[in-house]
DNA sequence: TGCAGTTTTTAGAACTGTTCTAAACAACTT
DNA sequence: AAGTTGTTTAGAACAGTTCTAAAAACTGCA
């Protein structure tokens, strides 16, 4: 099963980051199952069931770091708060408002038409949508 | 004039608050001139140019009670920091990313199709379009 | 207008989420 | 194995925001 390989020394070399103890069970966390959400206090005690102990500070520099190299996407929501998405390709957010849950959808079926051109001296990054429903 | 009269006495008892010193201050700064973004902080720094002075904390409850009574619309777009968007009509927003600054767009010639339906039990609350731009 | 009742403001403390610091440690190179 | 470099850590520091309790101001009513 190409491209699907749980072996997560060589995926971190690969992006450039040492394969440490720490940064491989937060990958394995991350990355071993279905794409999810998650925040860096969420992450942090997840991992805390781990044999491994990883700090809080781990926990943030690990995220901004793969973040950075392209493994995870931030998405901003709520004020205050971070989501890391391991989802990476196109797709938008439903935001639950009262409770912060976030959900993704494809991109494939949504069309965004009519776009202003960006400013003068700016090039596009990334369109966002975010989808905010109430219960 | 009318709908354009800057009598923010009434506009807000209007709203529900009551129209104190502060508020109207604070009211005028926002909703004097054209449409536009602010922080707490940035509000904050320019009530000081004031006569009367204005604590942050009033600032930041002034800027939560607008929002509550529809004055104002919160834009999260960087985590973090909170803006406060003048322009409640449909619109969306350009968010021009190291610098941190925001410029609305109508949503006239904006279509959005495909959207999914909302999960299960929740209705559509609103949905934002962010368009990330850099330099 | 003066007074009572309620709401608002305020300074500062408290809190939350995140980043920084500098020392201990682990990974890579030779 | 030793040396070099990069990483982790606890705790301090920081930024943005909310809370607290007391003082001040708004409002309605005599």
């Amino acid at each position: 099963m190409p491209g699907t390989s749980p072996d997560f020394t060589t995926r971190l070399r690969a992006a450039g980051l040492r394969p440490t103890r720490q940064r491989v069970a937060l990958a394995r966390l991350l990355f071993e199952g279905e794409h999810r959400h998650v925040t860096a206090e969420g992450l942090h005690a997840e991992v805390r069931g781990t044999r491994l102990p990883v700090s809080l500070a781990t926990v943030y520099n690990a995220l901004n770091q793969f973040r950075d190299a392209g493994l995870l996407r931030e998405v901003v929501v709520a004020p205050g708060r971070s989501y890391f998405d391991t989802n990476t390709g196109h797709h938008h957010h439903f935001f639950v408002e009262p409770d912060g849950e976030l959900h993704d959808f494809p991109s494939d079926k949504v069309t965004i038409a009519g776009l202003p051109a960006p400013p003068k001296g700016t090039r596009l990054s990334r369109v966002d949508v975010i989808v905010r429903v109430r219960r």
